[in-house]
DNA sequence: CTAGACCGTTGATCTAGGTCTAGAGTCAAG
DNA sequence: CTTGACTCTAGACCTAGATCAACGGTCTAG
Protein backbone atom coordinates (compact mmCIF):
# COMPACT_ATOMS: atom_id res chain seq x y z
CA UNK A 1 0.00 0.00 0.00
CA UNK A 2 2.35 2.06 -0.69
CA UNK A 3 1.20 5.05 -2.55
CA UNK A 4 4.34 7.57 -1.46
CA UNK A 5 7.16 6.69 -4.54
CA UNK A 6 9.47 7.98 -6.34
CA UNK A 7 10.35 11.25 -6.62
CA UNK A 8 9.96 12.23 -10.16
CA UNK A 9 11.11 15.73 -11.86
CA UNK A 10 8.18 16.93 -14.09
CA UNK A 11 10.36 16.68 -16.93
CA UNK A 12 10.58 12.97 -16.03
CA UNK A 13 6.67 12.52 -15.65
CA UNK A 14 6.10 14.58 -18.78
CA UNK A 15 8.64 11.68 -20.76
CA UNK A 16 6.65 8.96 -18.85
CA UNK A 17 3.35 9.93 -19.70
CA UNK A 18 4.06 11.59 -23.39
CA UNK A 19 2.97 15.02 -22.45
CA UNK A 20 4.79 18.61 -22.78
CA UNK A 21 6.43 19.20 -19.75
CA UNK A 22 4.04 23.14 -20.09
CA UNK A 23 0.94 20.99 -20.02
CA UNK A 24 1.90 19.47 -16.62
CA UNK A 25 2.48 23.05 -15.30
CA UNK A 26 -1.04 24.31 -17.05
CA UNK A 27 -2.70 20.99 -15.79
CA UNK A 28 -1.38 22.07 -12.16
CA UNK A 29 -2.65 25.88 -12.59
CA UNK A 30 -6.03 24.27 -14.27
CA UNK A 31 -6.87 22.43 -10.89
CA UNK A 32 -6.58 19.21 -13.17
CA UNK A 33 -3.56 18.17 -11.29
CA UNK A 34 -2.90 19.08 -7.27
CA UNK A 35 0.04 20.99 -6.29
CA UNK A 36 2.78 19.22 -6.14
CA UNK A 37 5.16 18.76 -3.15
CA UNK A 38 9.26 20.86 -4.16
CA UNK A 39 12.32 20.21 -3.48
CA UNK A 40 14.65 22.96 -1.60
CA UNK A 41 15.51 24.36 -5.12
CA UNK A 42 11.50 24.55 -6.25
CA UNK A 43 11.47 21.94 -8.23
CA UNK A 44 8.17 20.25 -8.53
CA UNK A 45 8.80 16.49 -7.18
CA UNK A 46 5.88 13.68 -7.91
CA UNK A 47 5.54 10.49 -7.16
CA UNK A 48 3.63 7.71 -9.19
CA UNK A 49 -0.11 8.69 -8.41
CA UNK A 50 0.54 11.79 -11.27
CA UNK A 51 1.41 8.95 -13.42
CA UNK A 52 -1.87 7.89 -12.95
CA UNK A 53 -3.52 10.68 -12.92
CA UNK A 54 -2.14 12.11 -16.04
CA UNK A 55 -3.12 9.20 -17.82
CA UNK A 56 -6.45 9.59 -16.70
CA UNK A 57 -6.82 13.03 -17.70
CA UNK A 58 -5.69 11.61 -21.39
CA UNK A 59 -7.85 8.92 -21.33
CA UNK A 60 -11.02 11.13 -20.36
CA UNK A 61 -9.84 13.65 -23.26
CA UNK A 62 -9.82 10.67 -25.78
CA UNK A 63 -13.72 9.92 -24.85
CA UNK A 64 -14.45 13.91 -25.49
CA UNK A 65 -14.38 14.67 -22.49
CA UNK A 66 -13.37 18.56 -21.77
CA UNK A 67 -10.89 19.66 -19.20
CA UNK A 68 -13.84 21.19 -17.15
CA UNK A 69 -15.42 17.92 -17.24
CA UNK A 70 -12.57 15.91 -16.45
CA UNK A 71 -11.88 18.40 -13.72
CA UNK A 72 -15.17 17.52 -11.94
CA UNK A 73 -14.36 13.67 -12.86
CA UNK A 74 -11.64 13.73 -10.55
CA UNK A 75 -13.55 15.41 -7.51
CA UNK A 76 -16.17 12.99 -8.52
CA UNK A 77 -14.10 9.70 -8.50
CA UNK A 78 -12.81 10.85 -4.81
CA UNK A 79 -16.07 11.17 -3.44
CA UNK A 80 -16.45 7.42 -1.98
CA UNK A 81 -20.35 6.59 -2.45
CA UNK A 82 -22.36 9.34 -4.20
CA UNK A 83 -19.26 9.70 -7.04
CA UNK A 84 -20.21 6.66 -8.88
CA UNK A 85 -23.41 7.36 -9.72
CA UNK A 86 -22.77 10.61 -10.61
CA UNK A 87 -19.68 9.44 -12.92
CA UNK A 88 -22.02 7.17 -14.62
CA UNK A 89 -24.79 10.28 -14.87
CA UNK A 90 -21.37 12.07 -16.97
CA UNK A 91 -20.67 8.93 -18.44
CA UNK A 92 -24.36 8.85 -20.08
CA UNK A 93 -24.17 12.74 -20.67
CA UNK A 94 -20.94 12.16 -22.99
CA UNK A 95 -22.11 9.04 -24.73
CA UNK A 96 -25.57 11.26 -25.84
CA UNK A 97 -23.58 13.88 -27.21
CA UNK A 98 -20.87 11.74 -29.34
CA UNK A 99 -24.47 10.20 -30.77
CA UNK A 100 -26.11 13.37 -31.60
CA UNK A 101 -22.72 14.77 -32.88
CA UNK A 102 -22.62 11.15 -34.84
CA UNK A 103 -26.10 11.64 -36.11
CA UNK A 104 -25.06 15.47 -37.46
CA UNK A 105 -22.15 14.10 -39.54
CA UNK A 106 -24.09 11.09 -40.62
CA UNK A 107 -26.65 13.72 -42.06
CA UNK A 108 -23.91 15.90 -43.54
CA UNK A 109 -22.12 12.80 -44.87
CA UNK A 110 -25.28 12.24 -46.95
CA UNK A 111 -25.85 15.11 -48.49
CA UNK A 112 -22.26 15.74 -49.56
CA UNK A 113 -22.20 12.21 -50.84
CA UNK A 114 -25.49 13.18 -52.70
CA UNK A 115 -23.75 16.11 -54.40
CA UNK A 116 -20.43 14.40 -55.25
CA UNK A 117 -22.33 11.24 -56.58
CA UNK A 118 -24.67 14.18 -59.23
CA UNK A 119 -21.48 15.84 -60.46
CA UNK A 120 -20.05 14.19 -63.45
CA UNK A 121 -16.96 16.65 -62.47
CA UNK A 122 -16.38 18.78 -65.41
CA UNK A 123 -18.79 20.87 -67.54
CA UNK A 124 -19.62 24.46 -66.75
CA UNK A 125 -19.77 25.73 -62.96
CA UNK A 126 -23.68 26.74 -63.27
CA UNK A 127 -24.35 23.24 -64.05
CA UNK A 128 -21.71 21.41 -60.79
CA UNK A 129 -24.37 20.33 -58.66
CA UNK A 130 -22.15 20.80 -55.67
CA UNK A 131 -21.59 24.46 -56.44
CA UNK A 132 -25.31 24.93 -57.27
CA UNK A 133 -26.08 24.00 -53.79
CA UNK A 134 -23.89 26.01 -52.21
CA UNK A 135 -25.23 28.78 -53.80
CA UNK A 136 -29.17 28.60 -54.56
CA UNK A 137 -31.81 28.14 -51.63
CA UNK A 138 -31.54 25.06 -49.17
CA UNK A 139 -33.81 22.29 -50.83
CA UNK A 140 -34.67 20.42 -47.21
CA UNK B 1 -29.50 39.37 -66.20
CA UNK B 2 -28.94 42.22 -64.42
CA UNK B 3 -26.34 41.72 -61.72
CA UNK B 4 -26.07 45.25 -60.06
CA UNK B 5 -28.71 45.43 -58.02
CA UNK B 6 -30.27 47.31 -55.27
CA UNK B 7 -27.68 49.50 -52.62
CA UNK B 8 -27.72 47.79 -49.36
CA UNK B 9 -26.43 48.89 -46.66
CA UNK B 10 -23.92 46.12 -44.49
CA UNK B 11 -26.54 46.07 -41.81
CA UNK B 12 -29.19 44.95 -44.60
CA UNK B 13 -27.38 41.85 -46.15
CA UNK B 14 -26.46 41.22 -42.35
CA UNK B 15 -30.14 40.92 -41.71
CA UNK B 16 -31.33 39.37 -44.69
CA UNK B 17 -28.84 36.49 -44.29
CA UNK B 18 -28.46 36.64 -40.56
CA UNK B 19 -25.18 36.96 -39.59
CA UNK B 20 -23.64 39.45 -37.75
CA UNK B 21 -22.51 43.21 -39.45
CA UNK B 22 -19.15 42.06 -37.66
CA UNK B 23 -18.97 38.84 -39.54
CA UNK B 24 -19.26 40.42 -42.73
CA UNK B 25 -16.30 42.76 -42.24
CA UNK B 26 -14.20 39.48 -40.94
CA UNK B 27 -14.95 37.91 -44.06
CA UNK B 28 -14.11 41.04 -46.21
CA UNK B 29 -10.93 41.32 -43.92
CA UNK B 30 -9.98 37.58 -44.90
CA UNK B 31 -10.74 37.52 -48.33
CA UNK B 32 -14.07 35.62 -48.57
CA UNK B 33 -16.16 38.44 -49.96
CA UNK B 34 -15.05 40.69 -52.30
CA UNK B 35 -14.37 44.92 -51.15
CA UNK B 36 -17.62 46.29 -51.85
CA UNK B 37 -17.74 49.80 -53.44
CA UNK B 38 -18.37 52.61 -51.09
CA UNK B 39 -21.01 55.63 -50.92
CA UNK B 40 -19.65 58.99 -50.39
CA UNK B 41 -19.89 58.59 -47.18
CA UNK B 42 -17.47 55.47 -46.98
CA UNK B 43 -20.61 53.32 -46.03
CA UNK B 44 -19.87 50.16 -47.89
CA UNK B 45 -22.79 48.71 -50.54
CA UNK B 46 -23.64 45.53 -51.74
CA UNK B 47 -25.75 43.94 -54.25
CA UNK B 48 -27.44 40.62 -54.47
CA UNK B 49 -24.38 38.92 -55.49
CA UNK B 50 -23.33 39.39 -51.79
CA UNK B 51 -26.02 37.78 -50.87
CA UNK B 52 -25.62 34.91 -52.96
CA UNK B 53 -22.46 34.63 -51.86
CA UNK B 54 -22.51 34.80 -48.01
CA UNK B 55 -24.95 32.22 -48.01
CA UNK B 56 -22.79 29.92 -49.94
CA UNK B 57 -20.36 30.39 -47.60
CA UNK B 58 -22.69 29.72 -44.74
CA UNK B 59 -23.66 26.34 -46.59
CA UNK B 60 -20.31 25.57 -47.02
CA UNK B 61 -19.41 25.91 -43.68
CA UNK B 62 -22.33 23.90 -42.39
CA UNK B 63 -21.04 21.05 -44.56
CA UNK B 64 -17.74 21.44 -42.28
CA UNK B 65 -15.66 23.42 -44.45
CA UNK B 66 -12.85 25.46 -43.38
CA UNK B 67 -13.38 29.01 -44.59
CA UNK B 68 -9.76 28.44 -46.08
CA UNK B 69 -11.19 25.61 -47.62
CA UNK B 70 -14.32 28.37 -48.56
CA UNK B 71 -11.75 30.88 -49.97
CA UNK B 72 -10.93 28.39 -52.01
CA UNK B 73 -13.72 26.62 -53.11
CA UNK B 74 -15.16 30.30 -54.16
CA UNK B 75 -11.70 31.12 -56.03
CA UNK B 76 -12.64 27.59 -57.94
CA UNK B 77 -16.18 28.17 -58.72
CA UNK B 78 -15.33 31.28 -60.99
CA UNK B 79 -12.84 29.27 -62.82
CA UNK B 80 -15.28 27.98 -65.92
CA UNK B 81 -13.99 24.95 -66.82
CA UNK B 82 -10.81 23.61 -64.57
CA UNK B 83 -13.42 24.59 -61.66
CA UNK B 84 -15.57 22.15 -61.68
CA UNK B 85 -13.11 19.03 -61.69
CA UNK B 86 -11.26 20.87 -58.72
CA UNK B 87 -14.32 22.01 -56.68
CA UNK B 88 -15.48 17.95 -57.01
CA UNK B 89 -11.96 16.75 -55.73
CA UNK B 90 -12.26 19.25 -52.52
CA UNK B 91 -16.15 17.97 -51.86
CA UNK B 92 -14.51 14.15 -51.91
CA UNK B 93 -12.22 15.50 -49.80
CA UNK B 94 -14.27 16.72 -47.19
CA UNK B 95 -16.17 13.41 -47.54
CA UNK B 96 -13.71 11.47 -46.42
CA UNK B 97 -12.67 13.41 -43.89
CA UNK B 98 -15.92 13.48 -42.35
CA UNK B 99 -16.70 9.80 -43.11
CA UNK B 100 -13.09 9.50 -41.07
CA UNK B 101 -14.10 11.34 -37.65
CA UNK B 102 -17.50 9.98 -37.69
CA UNK B 103 -15.33 6.35 -37.86
CA UNK B 104 -13.83 7.81 -34.62
CA UNK B 105 -16.43 9.09 -33.13
CA UNK B 106 -18.24 5.45 -33.50
CA UNK B 107 -15.59 3.97 -31.90
CA UNK B 108 -15.16 6.23 -29.05
CA UNK B 109 -19.15 6.08 -28.78
CA UNK B 110 -19.00 2.13 -28.83
CA UNK B 111 -16.13 2.06 -26.06
CA UNK B 112 -17.89 4.44 -23.76
CA UNK B 113 -21.19 2.66 -24.07
CA UNK B 114 -19.87 -0.53 -22.82
CA UNK B 115 -18.17 1.39 -19.91
CA UNK B 116 -21.64 2.77 -19.05
CA UNK B 117 -22.99 -0.49 -19.55
CA UNK B 118 -21.12 -2.14 -17.09
CA UNK B 119 -21.52 0.58 -14.40
CA UNK B 120 -23.93 -0.28 -11.70
CA UNK B 121 -24.03 3.13 -10.80
CA UNK B 122 -23.43 2.62 -7.30
CA UNK B 123 -20.54 1.21 -4.76
CA UNK B 124 -17.08 2.29 -4.37
CA UNK B 125 -15.52 4.38 -7.00
CA UNK B 126 -12.25 1.57 -7.27
CA UNK B 127 -15.51 -0.74 -8.49
CA UNK B 128 -16.49 1.45 -11.15
CA UNK B 129 -15.68 0.62 -15.03
CA UNK B 130 -15.31 3.81 -16.06
CA UNK B 131 -12.75 4.86 -13.41
CA UNK B 132 -11.31 1.82 -13.66
CA UNK B 133 -10.93 2.31 -17.49
CA UNK B 134 -9.81 6.02 -17.23
CA UNK B 135 -7.39 4.89 -14.19
CA UNK B 136 -6.02 1.48 -15.70
CA UNK B 137 -3.80 0.93 -18.14
CA UNK B 138 -5.46 0.61 -22.05
CA UNK B 139 -6.63 -2.20 -23.00
CA UNK B 140 -6.85 -2.28 -26.63
C1' DC C 1 -32.58 70.58 -36.73
C1' DT C 2 -32.01 67.01 -33.74
C1' DA C 3 -32.38 62.40 -31.65
C1' DG C 4 -31.46 57.92 -32.34
C1' DA C 5 -30.14 54.33 -35.32
C1' DC C 6 -26.57 53.05 -38.29
C1' DC C 7 -21.83 52.76 -40.08
C1' DG C 8 -16.66 53.60 -40.16
C1' DT C 9 -11.85 52.09 -38.23
C1' DT C 10 -8.48 50.15 -35.18
C1' DG C 11 -7.44 47.15 -32.00
C1' DA C 12 -8.65 44.18 -28.01
C1' DT C 13 -10.98 40.14 -26.39
C1' DC C 14 -13.00 35.53 -26.29
C1' DT C 15 -12.92 30.06 -26.13
C1' DA C 16 -9.94 25.76 -25.44
C1' DG C 17 -6.05 23.83 -24.80
C1' DG C 18 -2.12 24.50 -24.80
C1' DT C 19 2.96 26.34 -26.52
C1' DC C 20 6.79 29.44 -26.27
C1' DT C 21 10.07 33.06 -24.52
C1' DA C 22 13.18 35.40 -21.50
C1' DG C 23 15.98 35.49 -17.85
C1' DA C 24 17.58 33.26 -13.89
C1' DG C 25 18.56 29.36 -10.83
C1' DT C 26 19.79 24.08 -10.21
C1' DC C 27 21.60 19.53 -11.04
C1' DA C 28 24.76 15.85 -12.49
C1' DA C 29 28.65 14.12 -15.09
C1' DG C 30 33.40 14.51 -16.13
C1' DC D 1 34.52 23.57 -11.31
C1' DT D 2 32.63 23.79 -15.51
C1' DT D 3 29.39 22.59 -18.96
C1' DG D 4 25.15 21.30 -20.63
C1' DA D 5 20.72 19.69 -19.50
C1' DC D 6 17.03 20.69 -16.64
C1' DT D 7 13.73 23.62 -14.06
C1' DC D 8 11.64 27.91 -12.22
C1' DT D 9 8.31 32.10 -13.00
C1' DA D 10 5.61 35.48 -15.41
C1' DG D 11 3.62 36.50 -19.18
C1' DA D 12 3.11 36.55 -24.37
C1' DC D 13 1.48 33.98 -28.21
C1' DC D 14 -1.03 30.46 -31.18
C1' DT D 15 -5.35 28.59 -34.03
C1' DA D 16 -10.28 29.59 -35.83
C1' DG D 17 -13.79 32.20 -36.16
C1' DA D 18 -15.56 35.45 -34.74
C1' DT D 19 -17.28 39.34 -31.33
C1' DC D 20 -16.85 43.62 -28.85
C1' DA D 21 -15.36 48.37 -27.40
C1' DA D 22 -14.23 53.05 -28.15
C1' DC D 23 -14.84 56.90 -30.53
C1' DG D 24 -16.42 59.46 -34.19
C1' DG D 25 -19.02 60.36 -38.57
C1' DT D 26 -23.68 59.66 -41.28
C1' DC D 27 -28.49 59.07 -42.23
C1' DT D 28 -33.31 59.64 -41.59
C1' DA D 29 -37.85 60.37 -39.28
C1' DG D 30 -40.33 63.73 -37.01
Amino acid sequence: MNTQTASLTIGAVAKRVGVAIDTIRYYEREGLLPEPVRRASGYRSYGEGTIAQLRFIRRAKDLGFTLDEIRELLALSADRQRGVKAVKQRAQQRLAAIEQRITELQRVRDGLAQLVESCPGHGKPEECPILRALTDEAVS
